[in-house]
RNA sequence: CGGGGUGUAGCGCAGUUGGUAGCGCGCGUCGUUCGGGACGACGAGGUCGUGGGUUCGAACCCCGCCACCCCGACCA
């Protein structure tokens, strides 16, 4: 490709506010184009890019046995209401209508589609398993897209799903894709932590994120120092230690508590105790039923919304009460019971355990009770994880010391189990026992996009962008200095191009005639591999100079050694 | 959805007593330059986000709406 004919060009400015480092560098290399918040054109250097990567993608998942297809990106709404997706799915779905009043949700993910696509079939236990998937646009109607490729309201999705007759089946399967998924980053230059994580909307018992470690990343999830234990934040189970375990329980009392004690931090001036002796209620409520729940935890640790939705089996239902819904209970802000409060139901934390003569929990202007004990002086419906890990916690077991970190996920691996299957009609096989039984599945998705972003919040500096070779948009990048006045070095360069184009090369050829330094720079924003510069210099020597965006030193090559040397390269970078 | 901010040339930005719009980059033509973002001359390019109001007169003041950005909430 000629540069000079190319569309899509470098800028020298972007908006002074993009502060994420990929964003920019995309812009300013002239490899998207924004449309409107989240919606991105792919120039044509950037679907080279992209195209890179789903190649990538989709050599790793042949090899692993799964088979490529693809499926319609409007999904019959019926479909989403058979799985009573439509109103708690977790990101907004868009739904358009046809002529006829048919309804359809642009497709965000495509559990449904592919069920629906397999329970078309008759399928026995010979069929399977299988492992089918696709790449198609996803539509997420995000409150917030943000960083560019990081977070976009449309975007290319490897989304697979996999079929099979019983657990023990699918967990080879898992373990493949596991496999898989280590070895497609590994190609592209990431280095990726599996981290284990919440199902979510998605549905299923379990599941793992595959992350990019960076401050600029949106997951927060804990680990060991020795990498045995890695959880995201909404998993991570954690031990809530002995507060004062095997103290005597002391006879329930209402006392007199001045008025200035309102906070937490009220609390221990006045009690001279740290934050783990106080009982602490958050309020919760369904936003589908309208019913009012209320957490009681301990009072150094946070209520995280998506265990305790977990815990009740209310996932994307909850939202955080208002002073209004408070008011119906009677009560306000700073003054929530942590029993008694009628039509409200009470879910506590572990931590509830950990503590005996608790303070607090039946707050009024005047007084406050202390001496509580769980189980003796109040009960919840449930005792469960409901906590936030703390950033210094230890795990759960061995109680080894974890440490907060953030990152990119490019990738998820899903248990659904029976999760689709039991709840959409006809989703069976027929088993060796002539019964009809639900399938066991399993899903596995990668953002195309947003990994691509991933690879460029590692690999750039101050220049520019440093593909990796196995997605750059060209192998070579070429260029002619002192082509303005020397009509012999722009046919000599014209040539080399011919020449490197015909033998199978990719190339990306600047015969601008720019300033050495425009093209130079040009070439470290644009972030090729491998820089080959002609010019009177090289020519006197019968070659090019050679750089490696990786590296700081230049050489000359000749042309004789040019292609055995540029072979060379791209073996070694395999 | 809550808080804050911004909409002026393709991009980045100026523009206060309210008087009919400018700078840099980029783009075009010509000339000089030519190994780390050169220089000169000339030139093209604007219903100042949108609807209404105040005024002799609005980019500027007032109200509504829309879009976008940042923080939070939310969320692969």
């Amino acid at each position: 490709m000629r540069y000079s004919k190319l569309f899509g060009k470098t800028i020298k400015n972007v908006q002074s506010e993009i502060s994420v480092a990929s964003h920019r560098l995309l812009l300013q290399g002239g490899f998207i184009r924004e449309s409107v918040a989240g919606r991105y054109y792919f120039l044509p250097l950037g679907i080279r890019v992209s195209d890179k990567m789903i190649k990538v993608v989709e050599e790793e998942m042949n090899a692993a046995g799964a088979q490529k297809l693809i499926t319609p990106v409007l999904h019959p709404l019926e479909l989403w209401e058979e799985t009573n997706r439509t109103r708690s799915a977790g990101f907004e779905l868009m739904t358009v209508k046809d002529q006829r009043g048919a309804r359809f949700a642009l497709g965000g993910t495509a559990e449904e589609m592919m069920v629906d696509l397999v329970r078309k079939f008759t399928v026995s236990y010979k069929d399977l398993p299988f492992n089918i998937y696709q790449f198609s646009p996803k539509f997420r109607d995000e409150r917030r897209a943000r960083g560019g490729l990081l977070r976009t309201r449309e975007f290319i999705m490897k989304d697979a799903y996999s079929f099979h007759c019983d657990k023990e089946d699918f967990e080879k399967e898992y373990e493949n894709m596991g496999n898989t998924y280590k070895r497609i980053f590994k190609r592209v230059g990431l280095n990726t932590m599996v981290v284990e994580s919440d199902n979510g909307y998605i549905g299923g018992e379990y599941c793992h994120e595959f992350v990019v470690e960076s401050d600029i990343g949106e997951t927060k999830f804990l680990t060991t120092d020795d990498g045995s234990y890695a959880a995201h934040e909404d998993v991570a189970k954690f031990d809530r230690g002995e507060v004062n375990a095997k103290e005597k329980e002391k006879p329930f009392e209402i006392v007199e508590q001045p008025e200035w004690v309102q906070s937490m931090e009220d609390n221990e001036k006045h009690y001279k105790l740290p934050k783990s002796h106080f009982l602490k209620n958050v309020v919760y409520k369904n936003r589908v039923t309208g019913e009012i729940l209320i957490a009681v935890i301990r009072g150094d640790l946070e209520v995280n919304k998506t265990k305790l939705e977990r815990a009740l089996n209310l996932v994307g239902e909850l939202e955080d009460a208002t002073v209004d819904d408070l008011k119906k209970l009677g009560t306000k802000p700073g003054y929530v019971h942590s029993w008694g409060h009628k039509g409200a139901r009470y879910i506590g934390d572990i931590s509830l355990e950990s503590v005996k003569n608790f303070i607090g929990g039946q707050k009024e202007e005047k007084t406050d009770s202390i001496n509580v004990n769980y189980g003796r002086d109040f009960k919840c419906e449930v005792l469960a994880d409901i906590a936030l890990a703390p950033e210094d916690a230890a795990t759960a077991g061995s109680k080894k010391k974890l440490t907060a970190r953030r990152g990119i996920e490019v990738g998820n691996i899903f248990q659904l189990g029976t999760h689709y299957s039991s709840k959409m009609a006809g989703a069976v096989f027929m088993d060796k026992d002539n019964t009809e039984k639900p399938y066991y599945m399993g899903c596995y998705g990668i953002g195309i996009g947003r990994t691509i972003a991933a690879v460029l919040e590692i690999h750039h500096d101050d220049k520019g962008i440093i593909w990796p070779l196995s997605i750059a948009p060209f192998t070579i990048h070429m260029t002619t200095l002192g082509s303005g006045t020397s009509p012999e070095i722009r046919e000599r360069g014209d040539k080399l191009y011919q020449e490197l184009t015909a033998a199978g090369y990719e190339v990306l050829y600047d015969d601008r005639d720019e300033h050495a330094g425009t093209k130079l720079n040009d070439a470290d924003l644009i972030g090729i591999p491998l820089r080959l510069v002609l010019s009177k210099k090289t020519l006197e020597k019968q070659g090019v100079e050679w750089k490696l965006r990786t590296e700081k030193e230049a050489r000359i090559v000749t042309f004789d050694q040019l292609v055995k040397e540029i072979d060379a390269f791209i073996d070694a970078s395999r």
